[in-house]
RNA sequence: GCUGGCAUAGCUCAGUUGGCUAGAGCAGCUGAUUUGUAAUCAGCAGGCCCGGGGUUCAAAUCCUCGUGCCAGCACCA
């Protein structure tokens, strides 16, 4: 196989580029390697451009790079380009793949590509983000863009793509500007590894937690109600307080006190934290009395004010106070989105407040709190230092030294990271992890905080060994984010099919047919002495529709009992997946499931 | 919040260019059937067609303002 481009000083330089320079280096062939399809997504999104070129000719071209999901270009046309379109430019770009144009590059002076591209003023935008004098152009038949590259050498390589979405989107992503077309697709070199691209989609539809949070009665959303404010169903709400019970028990094993503060707390607090100046337009605040209230849209405040209640010595740090705590935030209303993104939502919240030579051993012991967790649930996860935002409190000095301190506890215990610049909370950095779900998608839930403001805004102190006030550091920390988000992510990676530790119903029964009810009833009533949820199908409905309906909900186990069980005191177990039946004792099924149930411990 | 699209029974969807009592499957209820491992049969019931305004002899259908949902942007647990 020919090659594509090479490797040059650990960079991607494509043919045209290295014969221009006259380099060569290690090869890359155009297979499914992320290197070859860098530079293939690249020339697809060029090969898109042109098609777009020739079915709108007045189309201004603003930027086309290639993403983690496939590639995209914004652009701008007079008409409406609908999804129906994406098949009409799908096929165009078919035809100029078939036509093998070379993809040729050359050099020209800033000057000159202004002059070039003097009636696309959204070229003209990208040009005035660019430094340099000279700028490179790629020719591909009658089409030309301006392109650092790098590209494929001829458009007859392009074969498996498709275009997958379109949508608006603001040229330079500021959304104070105009709003440009942008199309997404994909490409790959190989047709089979397009093809499982599509069922991973396929997949991911199929597992979307609001199709099956509706089909399993977890949780639903009204309209009256208002946006982003979830009900719990019996269901769901069954699913979510096991979660938070085992929670609450590896909380406390690790000296953690539960507390609890108020929903909305007076404005001048919210002052004084500073959140009604970096976080208001977030917040919902009302007037009772005369007095303004905000609620609250983080547990902060709450549990400082729990510190402020007591006197503390160096002797009693760290202090660790944990709250599942609702909060309320003024999410815009485009972003909703399931459980995902909701208005109204319970953090496992909780707030350390030590010594800034605990600073190291807190972090880590958290760290290796969400390993526990995330482990037991089967997540691969990374975590990210996030640095100084915009908007923030506090001094530069201090947001130097406490991101040091995050970098230090995560270098010194060999802990890999990768940084996020500007990501940080308004009042300290942070470390995120972002857990990777069955089907390989990254989700963002933990978040660990420090945060040397706060305490120095609300005048925390502690007594120490020398009799003197010093201040102590707070570290903020939730390790499933919110029980919302994290069960809308657990619903996707599982599928529904929820492990039997925190199953909404953990045993299906059927009984064949009415003499075997008060057997089916006996069962259900031992199963719940051993905390196990299960559901009696007796409706009036044939054996095997009973089954089948049952089998649909998703649950873990499923039990058939007849004559033969009742008679010998057993269950017929049937495997939902393999469809197979096995016979067990009532008393070892019983004990079988309350060992699933208790295995899990974080 | 912005751009575009959508909103009909609990769920998934039909409903001609505006024109008769708005349909189907599943789920629900009633009855018959009592079943040994993924849909037994029959009947019944169920709709302010998202909400306000309007256009029209006539609106689920057209216009308008809201609300909610979907995709993307922006934002983020």
């Amino acid at each position: 196989m020919d090659n594509i481009a090479i490797k040059f000083e650990g960079e991607i330089v494509d043919l045209q580029t290295a014969q221009q320079m006259g380099i060569e280096g290690e090869g890359i062939e155009l297979d499914d390697s992320p290197e070859s399809l860098e530079v293939l997504r690249h020339s697809t999104a060029h090969l898109m451009a042109q098609a777009i070129k020739s079915l709108y000719p007045e189309a201004e071209f603003y930027v086309g790079p290639v993403v983690k999901e496939g590639f995209y270009y914004d652009f701008k046309v007079d008409s409406e380009i609908g999804e129906g379109d994406l098949k009409k430019i799908e096929k165009t770009m078919i035809g100029f793949a078939k036509k093998k144009h070379e993809i040729t590059k050359y050099d020209i002076s800033m000057d000159e590509a202004k002059a070039k591209f003097a009636d696309d003023h959204l070229k003209l935008a990208v040009m005035e983000r660019i430094p340099s004098d000279t700028v490179s152009i790629y020719k591909q038949g009658e089409f030309e863009d301006l392109c650092r590259g790098p590209h494929l050498p001829n458009t007859k390589l392009i074969r498996n793509f498709k275009l997958t979405k379109l949508a608006g989107a603001y040229l330079g992503g500021d959304s104070k500007n105009e709003m440009l077309t942008r199309i997404y697709g994909i490409a790959f070199a190989s047709k089979e590894a397009l093809k499982n691209h599509m069922l991973m989609l396929a997949e991911a539809e199929k597992r979307d937690h609001r199709k099956i949070g509706r089909e399993m009665a977890l949780f639903t959303f009204r309209e009256e109600v208002g946006a982003g404010f979830p009900i719990w169903l019996p269901a769901g709400a069954r699913m979510r307080s096991r979660l938070e019970d085992l929670l609450f028990k590896a909380h406390r094993k690790r000296g953690y006190e539960p507390v609890r503060g108020p929903e909305m707390l007076r404005s001048d607090l919210w002052k004084t934290s500073g959140h009604y100046q970096n976080y208001g337009e977030n917040m919902y605040f009302t007037n009772i009395d005369d007095v303004e209230f905000g609620v609250k849209p983080m547990n902060c405040v709450g549990h400082i004010k729990v510190y402020e209640h007591d006197l503390h010595s160096y002797r009693d740090l760290p202090l660790k106070y944990f709250e599942y705590g609702v909060v309320h935030r003024h999410e815009f209303t485009g972003a909703l989105h399931g459980l995902f993104r909701v208005r109204e939502f319970t953090q496992d919240d909780a707030h350390i407040f030590c010594t800034s030579d605990q600073i190291e051993e807190q972090i880590i012991e958290v760290v290796d709190f969400v390993d526990k967790i995330m482990t037991t649930f089967n997540f691969d996860y990374k975590m990210m230092v996030s640095t100084k935002p915009e908007k923030a409190v506090g001094d530069d000095r201090v947001w130097e030294v406490s991101t040091q301190a995050l970098k230090n506890a995560m270098d010194t215990h060999k802990l890999p990271y990768e940084i996020d610049e500007g990501g940080g909370a308004f009042y300290g950095p942070k470390i995120d992890i972002k857990i990777t779900d069955a089907i390989g998608r990254e989700w963002q839930c933990g978040t660990i905080q420090l945060d040397f403001n706060l305490p120095k805004r609300f005048e925390l102190e502690y007594t120490g060994e020398e009799n003197n006030k010093i201040q102590p550091v707070m570290i903020h920390r939730a390790i499933l984010g919110s029980f919302e988000r994290f069960i809308g992510i657990l619903t996707e990676h599982y599928a529904g099919e929820f492990p039997m530790f925190i199953a909404p119903t953990q045993v299906a029964i059927v009984p064949i047919a009415q003499t075997h009810n008060d057997y089916a009833k006996m069962i259900h009533d031992k199963l719940l002495d051993i905390g196990a949820d299960s559901e009696i199908y007796k409706s009036n409905d044939s054996l095997n529709k009973r089954i089948r309906t049952a089998e649909k909900t998703r649950v873990p186990m499923l039990i058939v009992v007849g004559d033969e069980e009742v008679e010998n005191s057993s269950v017929a177990i049937r495997d939902r997946r393999s469809r197979e039946q096995s016979n067990s004792s009532l008393d070892e099924f019983l004990k079988m499931i309350q060992e699933k149930i208790n295995e899990v411990n974080f």
